[in-house]
DNA sequence: TCACTATATCAGCATATGCTAATATAAACA
DNA sequence: TGTTTATATTAGCATATGCTGATATAGTGA
């Protein structure tokens, strides 16, 4: 049996699974399941451009599934996990393939990622 | 603990999201979860033309959420449960809210639905 | 201060989406 | 058979979306 689920709004539950419902948005957020990222980190995995990078993570940092917090010339982006939609956003990742070998392809072509 | 996700190619889960991420279609399949309805259900329940209902259903039908049964004049829509994508689909829906208002709203208007 | 790096924003474009109105298809029934 | 009812399909339109390229903003460090 499943835990109970604490219920959205109809129109909010929509707005979440449309925004997830981009492979791109779909796939940071899943990255980010596991590790914080910078910009640089999407910028480098995924193959468009900075400012669309931008976009998406604006979009899901103004829903409240994605907070940042700057470090020194970065800003790293993580999952709002005090957002109401926190628990729907970890139930559909649960679903959702693991995309860690975005970040060790990266690593073999030798683009290492070094936000630190 | 959750039990453990079959987990879908993240092409699929993405199409999934962003089928439910539509508050039509969403309304609609949550309303699928308790009864399967047909077409003119839909249409006195939603304010939107008979052409648009048949569009979305054919999209949710399109990629295997629901199914359609025909039994007479009617065709009735049903949720795919031996889809893949049900899982998913199941635990989303735990975060919606009940649409039944939706229905005894209507028998409150003497427009009783009757399909049967 | 100036240059460099990281990130955000803006303008513009091509494509996708959701809708309506009109029309087609198919079952039911006189 | 012809009419009515239920549903699907098509064309066309307005708006939303995702992208790029150009530019703005902000921290860092010489």
């Amino acid at each position: 049996m499943e835990t109970q689920a604490t219920q959205l709004e109809l129109e909010k539950a929509a707005s979440v699974l449309k925004l997830l419902g981009d492979k791109t948005r779909l796939s940071m957020v899943k990255l980010l399941e596991k590790n914080d990222c910078c910009v640089c980190e999407f910028v480098a995995i995924f193959d468009i451009s900075q400012s669309a990078i931008s976009q998406h993570l604006r979009k899901l940092k103004d829903l409240g599934v994605v907070k940042e917090k700057r470090k020194g010339q970065w800003i790293f982006y993580s999952l709002n996990r005090e957002s109401e939609l926190y628990a729907l956003v970890e139930n559909i990742l649960r679903f959702v393939p693991d995309q860690d070998e975005r970040i060790s392809e990266l690593e073999k072509q030798g683009l290492r990622i070094s936000c630190e």
